[in-house]
DNA sequence: TCTATAAATATTGTCGACAATCTTAAAGGC
DNA sequence: GCCTTTAAGATTGTCGACAATATTTATAGA
């Protein structure tokens, strides 16, 4: 009943062992130290977070649940692997989601959020012209244009679809996957038009655009998988993989991946 | 490497407790056993299933990620409870999702699909003459139509969203929302025209019809929601909870719910 | 030298017990 | 009589150990 308690009452600190670490083994998959397709050890993961293995195996069965590792009973648990036929696949899924968010983004968004998000694209102009737009987007969370007008679609099956399933891939994307958007004035310019159409109220318009966006950047990637894949052959996989019983040690290896300032998620 | 092991390779039954008892969980949400807001004891379900209280947690973690239950620290885990705003929500999903999947169903399906799901639909509208239809709709998985739709769009994420997060909780309206389709022929009708489209291989098209199919059941179920609240006041959750501290037998009375026999969910 | 079988090892799956936390109930004070 | 405080009970969280399964290694045979 007292304030004490009430400090920091929910998020900061979660305060189940399986909850903190899951969340620490998101962070540490998003940001390529555990390597895609790696093998989970479940001694080793225990004997570094310095936990038992019980609260790591639900960890893992909630890291399941959220696509981001893959099980095999009597086998183990393994890092997933990004294929390029899956980002394509992801991305219809955004253009379908954020399409739709977006058209009930242009019903129920608030005016108030509304200017936010104008002042929002205000300041990534502005960074635009300085050429120091590249800090804008890797800014998360409420931050990021696209995920504020998911939040205005206020629907919350949308939101969690997005943010709880779709999100960690995305941002795995965006740590790992160093492709630089080559046309971020465009870009700015289609994010314009999509909050112009949000503040007419028009939801046509809006998911018209918001999907035409999305589709443009799924192209783009397209291409530039095909380029790759002339160039280089066989490369199905958009992230190397370590062998199946690599150490642990290798895995900061992969940082370097994390050179990557601007995905293309965002950008167009 | 002898092949007594491939007898049942995977699916019949799975290999490893957790496993299994999470999926005995799900149908028994689904179908009410376990009504909604049910507090879960971890004691009283692990002796119920004869497990230990390890596989059940870590089941219950894999349930929390389906969204079937919501888990509190050091307080327990409860049932989710359908609200009538969040029925509406799935909806909005569904038409997005089952949009874009009718889309790509329309490039990527084989012709053989198509004329097995044209003969389903032959078989549906010959059971609606003999208004036996009832059946039909209360097959799952592959005898469904829309279903089928997904799994022609070749998209496995789209497949694995539709499939395996919102399919239980359409599923579990299913079994406890009793409430018939008022307009089968019709819905037949838009089944027609929407593999019509497909089968012209017009992706447009096809979209187009498949979201004016499902905002109309949204509609349909709008308006029956208005009427229910009118007459009854104050109803918001779809399904009654009980108490948190009821014990298991009572779960037993909630099968009355399973009188439906056609959900509103397939049908428009 | 290669293959196939079989033992050995390591990993995953499961269980029971203890500790931390919350909930409930009772006792005491106003 | 009502509220607050406190203690008892129950439930969840965590841990270490054992059993079942898969993988690896070693060995024997062709």
């Amino acid at each position: 009943m007292s304030d004490k308690d009430n400090i920091l009452p929910l998020e900061p600190m979660t305060r189940t062992l399986a909850d903190r670490v899951c969340q620490q083994i998101v962070t540490a998959i998003v940001k390529g130290e555990l390597p895609a397709g790696y093998k989970i050890s479940e001694p080793e993961l225990a004997r570094i977070y310095g936990i038992s293995r019980g609260p790591l195996r639900e960890a893992i069965r909630r890291l399941e649940g959220l696509r981001l590792i893959e099980r095999k009973a009597h086998v183990g648990a393994r890092v997933v692997k990004l294929s390029a036929h899956e980002l394509i696949e992801i991305y219809h899924v955004r253009e379908a989601l954020e399409g739709m968010a977006c058209r009930l983004a242009a019903e129920n968004m608030t005016d108030k959020e509304i200017a936010s998000l104008k002042a929002l694209l205000d300041q990534h102009e502005q960074s635009v012209e300085e050429e120091e737009w590249s800090s804008y987007f890797q800014k998360e969370g409420d931050l990021d244009f696209h995920y504020r007008i998911v939040q205005g679609s206020k629907n919350s099956k949308l939101l969690e679809l997005l943010g709880a399933d779709l999100y960690h891939l995305v941002r795995m994307y965006r740590y790992q996957f160093s492709v630089s958007s080559s046309r971020p004035k465009r870009a700015l310019k289609e994010h314009r038009q999509i909050i112009d159409a949000i503040d007419a109220r028009d939801p046509e318009l809006a998911e018209l655009l918001m999907r035409r966006h999305i589709s443009a950047a799924r192209r783009n990637i397209e291409n530039k998988l095909n380029q790759k894949t002339e160039t280089k052959g066989e490369k199905k996989w958009l992230i190397n993989c370590l062998p199946a019983r690599a150490s642990v040690k290798p895995c900061k290896k992969i940082i370097r991946f994390k050179s990557s300032v601007l995905s293309m998620l965002t950008m167009q």
